[in-house]
DNA sequence: CCATGTTCGGACTGTACGTCCAGATCGGAC
DNA sequence: GTCCGATCTGGACGTACAGTCCGAACATGG
């Protein structure tokens, strides 16, 4: 029943990305697609996944990080789908291989930070990377890109941005532009607006 | 006479490197390849660049961080380049924008981060209590009262206070005078001959 | 008393902050 | 497609602040 969905996803994420698909009665595995580990159908799913997956109220869960035995760390999601009748029928689990990630992320970022004297820095001068990384977390929750972002979007990224103070800092408006791919002039009125609503909701 | 090497880099690194080719005798921009700036031919210099260069020894400089107005954050090396007598006939200066890295590094590190949780660092709204404490350790480490400091003295807190980044924050100035109960126009004087001290001991 | 070194107050310049607005652009509704 | 409202843009503008400069005041020590 659920087979096509993990097909699918699979071949969305290439050979990075382990679908199981557990069956929770039982505690065994229905299905396992472009397996990372030995496990294969019909083997005992032990995971702990489970019980966490009964106690919380919500059926989708994660991601969380799971650590491989050859060192691998991967980025997971569990899901519990249901037949019909509301009756739980099998739980998804995705595993999504992060390593190649963090190694790109790695790379990426040695050509980017190459400043040759680090003298310094007692309290960070990384303010910059922070509102980076406000901007990116916010992608991910959102799921969608910065070019993608709609108004309520950036107001709640500046808005973040402004509870951490990074407005307090010289020269962060237009960096704060750049990073949202949006312009000076707009960064001012996204600020303006979520001050206002703050003090008269 | 270099022109070929110029039009060579900014082939290899495409859309996001500039190159400029400065006359050090004149102190004016002697050709630019892909300008990110609003620069050209004959416009001065203005860059403590060439300054940095003749006091070290060295003929290649960086990479070394720059913050363009629009945000754009740049990698950028220097070099003296010499005619065969050995006199300085021109300064190379290549800037890499890194903001694309640095985005596609942000993707990376997003797909990479497995935390769902949301509670980011908040940034320290707390500066002006850091200043406060930055001078009243010094009070207790040399013995003596605010009142008392000699210029070294001042000029020691005004350092780890430059270290730590303080003055990257606006209105912070008139706020380190008060705290060492000096006027404005010698904090600045002490900034200035600390960051003297750093290049040119 | 002078000499030297430091700070002060204030005037001054330039840079960056923040505002404003007309025109471009986008996203839907029809 | 065409229209319209909402939103973003780029530039111009006034202002506030960062930083510089300098003559006068004020310490120190001889």
């Amino acid at each position: 029943m659920w087979a096509p969905v993990c097909q699918a996803v699979v071949l969305l994420l290439g050979p990075y990305a382990e679908v199981v698909l557990h069956d929770p009665r039982t505690d065994r595995v229905l299905g396992i697609w472009n397996p990372m580990t030995a496990r294969q159908h019909g083997d005992p799913s032990l995971l702990g996944e489970l019980d966490a997956l009964d106690q919380a109220k919500q059926d989708v869960y994660g991601p969380y990080l799971k650590v491989l035995a050859d060192g691998r760390r991967l980025s997971s999601v569990s899901a519990v789908l249901r037949d019909p009748g509301g009756e739980p029928s099998a739980v998804l689990c995705i595993n999504l291989d992060r390593t190649p990630l963090e190694e790109a992320a790695a790379v990426l970022a040695g050509f980017a930070a190459p400043t040759v004297q680090r003298p310094e820095p007692l309290f960070e001068q990384d303010w910059v990377d922070r509102v980076q990384h406000t901007v990116g977390s916010y992608v991910r929750e959102s799921g969608r890109r910065v070019e993608r972002f709609g108004r309520e979007d950036r107001l709640a990224v500046v808005g973040r941005l402004d509870e951490a103070g990074v407005f307090a800092v010289r020269r962060a408006t237009p960096v704060v532009a750049a990073a949202l791919k949006v312009s000076r002039s707009t960064v001012y009125a996204l600020l303006a607006e979520h001050r206002d609503r703050r003090t008269s909701p």
